[in-house]
DNA sequence: AAAAATCTACCTGAAAACCGTTACAAAAAT
DNA sequence: ATTTTTGTAACGGTTTTCAGGTAGATTTTT
C-alpha cells in the first residue's frame, strides 16, 4: 500500500537524502522527491502534488516558515511538517499560523518522522515531546514570566560597540555622550539580558546574531 | 570486506540515524555507532576504537573541533571528518589544526561521504569542493603576515572557560590552580590571538567555533 | 641527553568594568 | 494631555581585568 507521496525541502543536501533514503524504506511511501529551495519546491508543485511536503525552518533564501504560508494556501489537502533544531515557541506558534500540521526537532529520534507522518496523513498533528510540552505550559500560561527582552535602540548601538571591543571610553566619544551615560546603558543591558560581564553581552548579540 | 568502524557525533539525533542507515548500506563499513554528545564519544573510545569518527563543528555543549583535539591527540590512528553548515575559512583551518582529515558541508551530496570516508580511509584528506577551492584561494593569498596561532591544550581551555562567562578566580577553582596562572594564560592566549580584552577572545573563539 | 615548549606562580601598578542608586529632559505611547 | 519609556548624566565604592615583567618545574620534542 504504498500510496504516500513526499517532498522534502532542506538545503542541507545531505540531511534530506539520508532522510530520504530512510523514508523509502517505508511500506506505506511510494516516492520521496527532494528539493533545495523553496523555489524550486513552489515550482515541482506546480506540476506534481505531494501528500506531504516536509519543510526545514532555516533555509537560507526563504524561510520555511514563509513557504508553508505559501503552500498551504495554495493547496488545500497538502500536510505540512516542519523541521527544525530550535525549540522555540515563537517559531513552532508561526508555523502553526502559517499551515503546518507538525513540527519536528532534528534531536528527535528518526522514528518520529515516520510517525509523524502516519499522524498527519490521518488528519491529525504530531509535535516533538519538546515542542507539545512547551505549548501546553504556554497555554495553560505557565510559562515562567518571561518577560520579552527588548533592548531598545540606543542600547543595541552601545551593544554593538562593546561587541566590537570598544571600551567604555571610546563609546562615549563616538556616540559623543557621557562615559557615565554608557556605563549607565551598559548596566540597562546587562540587567536585561541577565547577564554579569561584557562576555556574557557578547554571546547574547553573537547568539542573536545582532551583529 | 567489511573493515570500517564509523563513530558519529551530532546532536541532532535524526541526523545522524539517517546517516548511519545510508553508512551501513555501504559493503565497506563493518559498523556505525551514534553519539550525540562529546562527552558520550570521549567515553565510547576509551572502551572501543573506531577508525572514523564523524563530528558535527557544533554541538550545544562542546565544539566538534575541541572534541577531534582531543580525540586526535590521544588516538594516533583515527581518522576525523568534521561535518558543518558553515564553510567559513577560520573554522575550516581549526578544524585541520585540531587533527581533522576532512571537512564535509551538510550542503554537499550525500555521497560526498562515502568518497570521504574512503579518501581519509587511505591517509589523504577530503574537503568539500566549496572549501578546497578557499583554502586554495588562502593559500595563494599573500597572507604572508598570517602567521597560524597554535593555542595549546591548557590555553583552551582556559578560553573556553573565559567564554563561559567564567571570572579569573572561579577558574581557578575548576581547574585547582592559582589565580596568577590563569592570568599568565590569559595574558598569553591575548598574545598569541592578538587580542587586548576578554570580548576579543570569545569573538576568536565564535569566530572558530570553538564553543 | 639537550633543547624547546608548556604549565605553573608571583609581583606591582594602572585601567577598566561592575554595582547600586538617584535624577531629569526628551520622546513616545496611551 | 498625561503616563511611560528612553536617553542622558552623575556619585562613590568594589572588583576584575589588563600590562609587563620574572622564573622555576614539568613535559615533550629533537
Amino acid at each position: 500500500m504504498k500510496t504516500v507521496k513526499i517532498l522534502i525541502c532542506d538545503d542541507h543536501t545531505m540531511v534530506s537524502q539520508a532522510l530520504a533514503g530512510f523514508l523509502e524504506q517505508q511500506n506505506f511511501i511510494k516516492s520521496v522527491y527532494i528539493c533545495t529551495t523553496a523555489a524550486e519546491t513552489i515550482k515541482k508543485y506546480e506540476t506534481e502534488f505531494y501528500d506531504i511536503a516536509i519543510l526545514d525552518v532555516n533555509m537560507e533564501e526563504m524561510s520555511g516558515i514563509v513557504l508553508a504560508g505559501i503552500l498551504s494556501t495554495k493547496y488545500e489537502n497538502i500536510k505540512i511538517i516542519m523541521l527544525s533544531m530550535r525549540s522555540d515557541l515563537l517559531t513552532v506558534k508561526e508555523s502553526i499560523k502559517a499551515g503546518a500540521n507538525g513540527y519536528l526537532l532534528k534531536n528527535a529520534d528518526l522514528s518520529e518522522v515516520k510517525n509523524a507522518i502516519s499522524r498527519v496523513i490521518d488528519g491529525k498533528s504530531y509535535f516533538s515531546k519538546q515542542i507539545s510540552q512547551a505549548l501546553l505550559d504556554d497555554q495553560l500560561n505557565l510559562n515562567s514570566d518571561k518577560e520579552e527582552v527588548f533592548i531598545t535602540p540606543r542600547e543595541r548601538e552601545i551593544l554593538l560597540l562593546i561587541v566590537k571591543e570598544y571600551h567604555t571610553k571610546q563609546i562615549s566619544e563616538t556616540l559623543n555622550i557621557s562615559e557615565n551615560t554608557v556605563e549607565t546603558h551598559r548596566k540597562n543591558i546587562m540587567k536585561k539580558t541577565n547577564t554579569k560581564t561584557s562576555v556574557g553581552l557578547v554571546r547574547y548579540a553573537i547568539e542573536r546574531s545582532l551583529f
